[in-house]
DNA sequence: GCTTGACTCTATAGTTACCATAGAGTTTAG
DNA sequence: CTAAACTCTATGGTAACTATAGAGTCAAGC
């Protein structure tokens, strides 16, 4: 199977594909005559894996960890359990900063009526004015 | 006042007062015999007016749009009233995604316990299963 | 006068996970 | 046999910086 087929049977694009390869992501596989990319139905499976993790925000270098880790049959998996801990805190700290930025941006839209002027814009008097 | 100083004075660093020259958000002003930047106490509030502004996430092509509105001070300001709206609603669906990421995150956490090895941990399981 | 240190300058590379493009080669269908 | 569709590599772009290199400037102390 050539990469645009890969590409179609996982909803990748072409170029991803390629990216997570020089990425080591996926094994640099065989190549046909002509020098391009072949694949078997476990690159399909793997790069499933990937699209999942990807969808779940983790990084290619987390990808590559859990990768690596999955060829460790027999070790603990407390690695894997950190990883995704660690990875709930950070969103969770994001969620809050945003919830804050929320409250500041409707603060701030309420400093200004839509009939106003440049001149009176309560947005623009509002960003002037140094704070805090 | 040379670069340094109003770096001090509005917290900013260095790179970023440069870079927002690059960017076309403060002109370039007078340099000194030495070709350094020199700056007076109107360019302090210009940075502080960006700080803010990033403070709220707001880009800076928009930051670079505001102080173009700032300078027509007779026209209506429904601009920058719809930029602010805009950008509330952008927060908001961000927002959404992360909780729902947050969400899926948890399920995913829950399907391992700590003491279990690589080969069963449940959360490598989870994602190597093909799902919607 | 000279040196040392702190400061500044420009230009460039790196960050992240790709997308877009150029220019070339390969394969396949008509 | 040719034209379309596909693939290849390499490069540049995204956002808002940070970090670095290598060079120049300036003030103070000896």
């Amino acid at each position: 199977m050539k990469i645009g087929e890969l590409a179609k049977l996982t909803g990748c694009s072409v170029q991803s594909i390629r990216h997570y390869e020089k990425e080591k992501l996926l094994a640099s596989l065989r190549r046909s005559d002509g020098n391009f990319r072949l694949y078997d139905s476990a690159t399909v499976d793997q790069l499933k894996f990937i699209k999942h993790c990807r969808s779940l925000d983790l990084s290619l270098a987390e990808i590559r960890q859990l990768i690596a880790l999955n060829q460790q049959p027999g070790m603990g998996c407390e690695d894997v359990n950190r990883m995704v801990d660690c990875h709930i805190e950070q969103v969770a700290l994001r969620i809050n900063e945003l919830q804050d930025l929320q409250n500041k941006l409707m603060t701030l839209r309420n400093s200004c009526s839509s009939e106003s002027t440049v001149k009176e814009c309560g947005i623009l008097q509002t960003l002037s004015v140094t704070r805090k």
